[in-house]
RNA sequence: GGUCGGAUGGCCGAGAGGCGAGGCUCGGGACUGCAAAUCCCGCUACACGGGUUCAAAUCCCGUUCCGACCUCCA
């Protein structure tokens, strides 16, 4: 190994609105939280443009050379839902006519099946909420002994929000300009002191399912404070790196770091990274306006899950995205096209050179430039384009780029997955028929497979297939 | 009302004061039995009005429009 410094990773902190270097604080690994799902549904595909933003970062720090501690929530109790009365799982629970717990083990296990399809590197360790209620425990007696939370007449816990004078901090929010009445938390702030202050440990009251035992009497967490006790559990005391949803800004993290800072006596994330939303064919993405994509919806088109990876690349983080059908069929034939290039250059031999480690470098300098995917890839367009760099070098640079960017080129680009044996056999029959210089038989037949869904393709190797793309 | 982003060709989108990113679509050509794929060529855009500058999509001021967050959300 070589004595030369490692290169910097810069990224945009929500905090202090800058660029900052991504650093380890122990000198041994970086440690980093994100905020994973609520498992009361299946993720859709702008959440996974969140899980995706962790998976780019820690391919990265990987690649570069650290060690990565990753830890990911799965919030299975706690989140409410709009009306603040039912949780969501236990709403879904009820919908689904099924065990709360059973739905938050189908939805965590889909949860796990897409993120496996879109090649994201899978956390170290994915505690769940429910399983984590001694440390939330501790966590608010702590809180409680240092007066940074009280009991309210109602038996709920709550963070005492001007105990913390930075709060508002992420978010640009002021706790005096955070005007009480807002939707419903205030309906029911009798019991509060001040109407920022939110629940740390909410009263059971007339529930009956997902609650414990507390020194507060039966009840569940509240929703921000499970972030809290995991990822300083989890991650030792300190967090280098926090990701999450842009949405999750206010008040999510917000009063994770209040709860957070007051336990450690000082900050308690180093970098706070927040990824956009995504919009589908221009409107916002969510259950509410019935717009909703989700990864099984792309495999059902034929189109390649990674085909979503690549959009996702092509835009940065920070800024908010519109996909669309087409964007998608554009980066899966996109795909299919470096994944055909790279059979070609296979013919040489893949060569280490001088000129293939600069380009590299090239590439992952506009990743550590915050994350500046456009460009590397539009570096990586022109790598493959280039007449002056030759096919072992374009190989090499690929195979190099391709872990970090994990949209695996070099698979084969015909996978002939799941092909009925009827269609099998039709597309032997127009081999035949083409050997044979029967033409009119061969066309008849690619008419009869395009039907079926698939593309005939014939080149001087003799032909070749694809699943057509479907509207 | 508060805070923060945007506006780029037929469409999507990157953009670093100075040679028109790139992709998709479309048109022409090469190749092909014909297609498809691939390769080559073509299609000269930056919301509006001022300003700074030798030079502005880019910086500054203003205007219009769009969006996000502001106690559900990735």
């Amino acid at each position: 190994m070589t004595t030369k410094e490692l290169p910097v990773i810069n990224l945009f902190d929500t905090k202090t609105r800058k660029l900052q270097a991504l650093k380890s604080s122990d000198g041994k690994s970086l440690r980093i939280y994100g905020c994973g799902p609520t498992v009361y549904r299946d993720a859709h595909v702008g959440n996974m443009r969140t899980f995706l933003l962790s998976d780019i970062v820690i391919r990265l720090a990987k690649y570069i050379g650290y060690e990565i501690r990753f830890i990911q929530n799965i919030t299975d109790v706690g989140h409410m839902s709009e009306d603040f009365v039912e949780d969501k799982i236990l709403a879904q629970a009820k919908a689904e006519s099924k065990d709360p717990y059973e739905i938050a083990k189908i939805y965590e296990a889909r949860f796990h099946t897409d993120l496996k399809l879109l090649n994201i590197t899978p956390a170290d360790k994915y505690p769940k909420a429910s399983e984590c209620i001694d440390l939330m425990h501790n966590l608010i007696n702590e809180l409680i002994k240092k007066d940074h939370a009280y009991v309210g007449s109602d038996n709920c816990v709550y963070f005492s929000a001007q105990t913390f004078p930075s709060y508002g901090a992420i978010s640009g929010n002021r706790l005096d300009s955070l005007k009480p009445g807002h939707r419903f938390e205030y309906s029911e702030a009798g019991a509060k002191r001040f109407h920022a202050d939110w629940a740390l440990w909410k009263a059971a009251e007339n529930r009956t399912q997902m609650i414990w035992n507390s020194p507060w009497g039966n009840g569940f967490p509240g929703w921000h404070v499970e972030c809290s006790a995991m990822s300083l559990h989890y991650l030792n005391g300190f967090v280098d790196l926090h990701l999450g949803g842009i949405d999750l800004r206010f008040p999510h993290h917000e009063n994770e770091r209040a709860q957070s800072n007051c336990i450690i006596d000082k900050e308690a994330v180093a970098l706070w990274l927040h990824g956009e939303h995504l919009l589908f064919e221009g409107r916002k993405m969510a259950k509410s306006s019935n717009n909703v994509v989700l990864v099984s919806d792309l495999i059902a088109r034929n189109i390649d899950p990674l085909a979503l990876r690549l959009c996702f690349l092509e835009n940065r983080y920070r800024s908010q995205m519109d996909l669309s059908w087409d964007s998608l069929k554009a980066a899966h034939q996109l795909l299919q096209r470096w994944r055909e290039k790279i059979l070609i250059w296979q013919a040489s031999d893949s060569m280490q050179s001088d000129e293939g480690e600069i380009l590299i470098s090239q590439i992952v300098a506009d990743l550590c430039d915050d994350l500046d995917t456009p460009r590397a890839l539009q570096k990586i367009r022109s790598i493959e384009k280039s007449q002056s760099i030759s096919d072992g070098v374009k190989l090499e640079v690929f195979n190099k780029i391709d872990k970090l960017f994990g949209l695996d080129l070099f698979n084969p680009p015909n996978q002939s997955k799941n092909l009925p044996d009827h269609l099998n056999e039709i597309l032997i029959q127009r081999q035949k028929a083409r050997s044979e210089g029967n033409f009119s038989e061969s066309d008849r037949l690619r008419d009869l497979l395009s039907e079926n869904g698939i593309a005939v393709n014939d080149s001087k190797d003799g032909q070749t297939w694809n699943w057509l793309i479907s509207d």
